[in-house]
RNA sequence: GAGGGAAUGUCGGAGUGGUCAAACGAGUUAGGUUUAGGACCUAAUGGCUAUUGCCUACGGGGGUUCGAAUCCUCCUUCCCUCACCA
């Protein structure tokens, strides 16, 4: 029986690995460059979860694999270290978000390095640092000479008794998640990146990106970009309130139904609504938005559809009739123009509201509109006047046309995506590097002046505690050197991680945001490992920045990570996500403590797909925990000799099967062919050394501390870790074997076929384009006796002319008779 | 409502036109080893048969094909994301 101290055997390889520095990279022109990046973390104070555990063994594992086959590896990590939590932590037990964040980047630390990472140390990156928030201020100040950084009104949940902005999820039920207090809608002047510019080419260079199908349907839907036409509504002017405007636009994507329109409803929450109302209705208005009031945004989504009557009206633009605007709780305010056209007859929600308000439903397309239902799909129109009979996909163009006669439309098309709103009036964030003059007005920090500290010394309780330090806040004005304020909001945490991936290449520059020609050796990234819960936030965001940068000429790409893939998520026993308070979560500490870190790295890829995640099982790691005492055994009782033929095909496979797997993260795979590798070598008994040392190194990117060990154990001078990864000896593969008798292969596939369809004259062929030239068409012909025909296809070009082809793999024909 | 994904033994899951369903792990049962337990080794683990074998099975129906878990189509169930986007 062998006994083995795990733990003695990490930290003294971990050290090593550190000692020698093997894992630090350096730009180096004449190595080609590999970049791997795990999503990095918020640091918080409970430490690393298994879910993370998972997310960095899989870039550990690439790392390894890359760096054996001899690239120049980049993989760093760092910490998203500003964020809601710490400043939360510091609220509920009076330390400062600074202590609480260094505490919990320590325990992170230590428990990364526990794990065996292959990271960079020199290259870390902290959020925190003011050495890196400096050039988040450096882009957004970047961002508002180019104009894309501007500021607007915009409404947010208050909390009137913390005196704090919630985010949504904190104000779900409509009330604040931590007094309880009923949540308020209150209207802020905030800042706003446009990354509307960006929306086309975010949804164009879709196309230049390998990532998962799923993430960029998520993009798609969230970017939304939808065709349709402007129409210009006028406003009766006889029942205008003074201040109001003569016309509103409306954005549409059915013109078709112009006919049909019979009233209007604009947002309730749209800030031009009081223009639209007139004084007998001023009463019932204000009394409609009290009510909605009390609705938080998160079940607006349930709710009836509602609304009130403006006293203004619209005119129809086809009808000329005149058409009550009224105000409604189902139309998004900052969608379009924030008011609709509604045709009830054929728009479902525009129906129950004129149901329900006893307004005028008129029917211009001929279809069922039934009690309860509008009728929604396409047909030939009615009650159009000219256009009545003509198909409405037709009547769409038309009607389009014949406004735009009447200067009364255009073509536009519209974004789903919004502005991103970035002001957060809170202090654990970048601060905004503006300045507000009395006589200026807002005016931008000095570059030079860069970085604008967070105060250390600031009273953490109600609001924002950037407000109440009166001496940080007060400022020379960067123009006119008067008395001026400083802004208090800081900056939203995502905009801390749209670029840190290119702070890596240059962590340590205080001159500018990062070296150029070092930015371009390094990226783009090549790898990028997250979960999919970032798709819509941090990898659109990401994009943006990138594309920004690179109009400002700082980096030659588009792109930041071409390659993405995201892990799947780990549950308990039960399925359940594992979460504190349901007391199921499993520490990854305690797991590498109790079965050793190479055991837990091994467990965590072989149990399922690790695009799939599974759920947790303490059965299944005493299984990888086996395998791994076994390795130990079977070096312990090898004869080192001679390679059986057997043997010497077995490995080879593994070279080439593992080394493909690990390219395209199929680790689970991996694992399995790890598991008939060993198995059979101790089996065999006796092995060659090279043998010995190839198995090794294929295991040494999933457990590198056990094969540093062993490769030391076998003699070895160095770090297995850094020895080159091992050759496949193309001759000793199986395939080989099949390939040299394809013919006789097709011949045994298609006699019993024959046997049943003797009547057929001719045999088709199909095998892949590089086996063609094995193929003896006139030799199976002979053996049939039919005619033969051997075609080259493979699975994403069917060559048939015939629309016949038949998909064929390596080895394997596909035959079509006739 | 829109979009995406999934359904295979007792369980987790491989397999994505033929070689070949159930690899690999876990569980269960029997035997060996052991003072006992654990660990380890061997075998069995859809049905029938003493065996060669035969049959049944990849959520359900239909289809394409000489051949379908795999491709197409409809349906059922489940998961995820966004969601009153005009």
């Amino acid at each position: 029986m062998v006994e083995v101290n795990f733990k003695k055997i990490e930290s003294k390889w971990q050290k090593k690995w550190e000692e020698e520095k093997i894992f630090e990279a350096k730009e180096d022109s004449k190595k080609e460059k590999y970049y791997v990046l795990e999503m990095f973390a918020y640091p918080s104070g409970t430490g690393i979860h298994i879910g993370h555990a998972f997310n960095y063994t899989m870039g550990d594992i690439s790392s390894r694999f890359k760096l054996m086959q001899g690239f120049n590896v980049l993989h760093p990590t760092g910490f998203d270290s500003l964020g809601l939590p710490a400043e939360n932590a510091a609220i509920k037990d009076g330390s400062h978000p600074e202590e609480y964040t260094n505490k919990a980047i320590k325990n992170f630390i230590k428990q990364q390095k526990g794990l065996g990472l292959t990271y960079d140390w020199q290259r870390m990156v902290n959020t925190a640092d003011p050495g890196y928030y400096k050039w988040d201020q450096w882009i957004f100040l970047k961002m508002l000479e180019k104009g894309l950084a501007y500021q607007k009104e915009a409404v947010v949940n208050w909390c009137p008794s913390c005196k704090t902005v919630l985010a949504n999820e904190q104000a779900q039920s409509g009330k604040c998640e931590r007094c309880d207090t009923k949540v308020e809608i209150k209207s802020l002047k905030q800042w706003f990146l446009k990354i509307t510019d960006y929306a086309d080419e975010l949804l164009r260079d879709h196309k230049k990106l390998n990532w998962p199908e799923k993430t960029i349907a998520m993009q798609k839907n969230w970017i939304g970009k939808s065709h349709g036409i402007e129409i210009d509504f006028e406003i009766a002017p006889n029942k205008l309130p003074a201040e109001g405007d003569k016309s509103w636009p409306i954005f549409t994507t059915r013109p078709d139904t112009l006919f049909g329109v019979t009233f209007m409803v604009v947002s309730a929450q749209h800030l031009r609504l009081n223009e639209l109302v007139t004084e007998e209705q001023e009463k019932e208005v204000a009394k409609f938005l009290k009510k909605l009031k009390s609705v938080s945004e998160k079940d607006l989504g349930d709710l009836e559809k509602e609304g009130v009557f403006t006293g203004s009206y619209a005119i129809n633009p086809a009808t000329n009739k005149e058409i009550p605007i009224y105000a409604g709780n189902f139309v998004v305010a900052d969608y379009g123009s924030g008011m609709v056209m509604a045709v009830p007859a054929h728009d479902q929600r525009d129906f129950e509201f004129a149901k329900k308000y006893k307004l005028e439903i008129k029917q211009v397309i001929k279809g069922d509109v039934a009690k309860d239902r509008a009728y929604t799909n396409s047909g030939k129109l009615m009650n159009s006047e000219s256009f009545n009979g003509m198909e409405n996909q037709e009547a769409k163009e038309k009607i389009t046309e014949w406004l735009k006669e009447k200067r009364k439309a255009k073509k536009v098309i519209n974004y789903k995506l919004r502005d991103w709103g970035i002001s957060r009036q809170r202090y654990w964030g970048t601060p905004i590097p503006i300045v507000y003059c009395d006589s200026c007005g807002v005016v931008p920090v000095h570059e030079k002046d860069l970085p604008i500290k967070l105060p250390k010394n600031v009273k953490f309780g109600k609001g924002n505690p950037l407000e109440g330090n009166e001496k940080w806040i007060k400022t020379k004005c960067p123009k006119c050197k008067k008395e001026a304020r400083r802004e208090t909001d800081t900056m939203d945490t995502f905009v801390n991680s749209s670029w840190y991936f290119l702070r890596y290449c240059d962590p340590q520059n205080n001159r500018e945001i990062f070296d150029k020609k070092k930015a371009k050796y390094w990226m783009p990234v090549d790898l990028y490992i997250g979960g999919a819960e970032h798709a819509c936030m941090h990898l659109i965001y990401s994009r943006f920045y990138t594309k920004f940068l690179a109009d400002l000429g700082v980096i030659n790409f588009r792109e930041p990570a071409p390659r993405l893939f995201h892990q799947g998520m780990i549950n308990d026993e039960k399925g359940e996500k594992m979460s504190k308070s349901k007391g199921n979560v499993v520490e990854p500490l305690e797991t590498m403590e109790k079965y050793g870190v190479d055991t837990t790295r091994y467990f965590l890829i072989s149990v399922a797909s690790p695009d799939k995640g599974f759920n947790w099982s303490e059965k299944g790691i005493q299984g990888s925990a086996r395998f791994i005492k076994k390795i130990f055994e079977i070096f312990e009782n090898i004869k080192i000799g001679k390679d059986t033929l057997g043997m010497a095909v077995r490995i080879n496979q593994s070279i080439k099967n593992i080394g493909e797997q690990i390219e395209n993260l199929q680790f689970r795979k991996s694992s399995i062919e790890l598991r008939e590798l060993f198995d059979m070598i101790a089996d065999e008994g006796e092995v060659s050394k090279e043998t010995l040392e190839s198995s090794l190194k294929l295991l040494n990117p999933f457990c590198p501390h056990i094969t540093e060990e062993l490769w030391a154990g076998l003699g070895n001078e160095g770090f297995i870790s850094v020895a080159e990864w091992p050759t496949v000896d193309k001759s000793m593969l199986k395939d080989n074997s099949t390939e040299k008798d394809l013919n006789s292969k097709i011949i045994a596939q298609i006699k019993p076929i024959l046997e049943k369809f003797q009547d057929k004259k001719k045999a088709y062929v199909y095998v892949m384009p590089f086996e063609k030239e094995k193929v003896d068409p006139a030799a199976i012909s002979e053996a049939i006796e039919k005619e033969v025909e051997v075609w080259a296809t493979n699975e994403k070009e069917k060559v048939d002319p015939e629309n016949k082809a038949k998909k064929a793999r390596p080895g394997m024909p596909g035959i079509y008779l006739e």
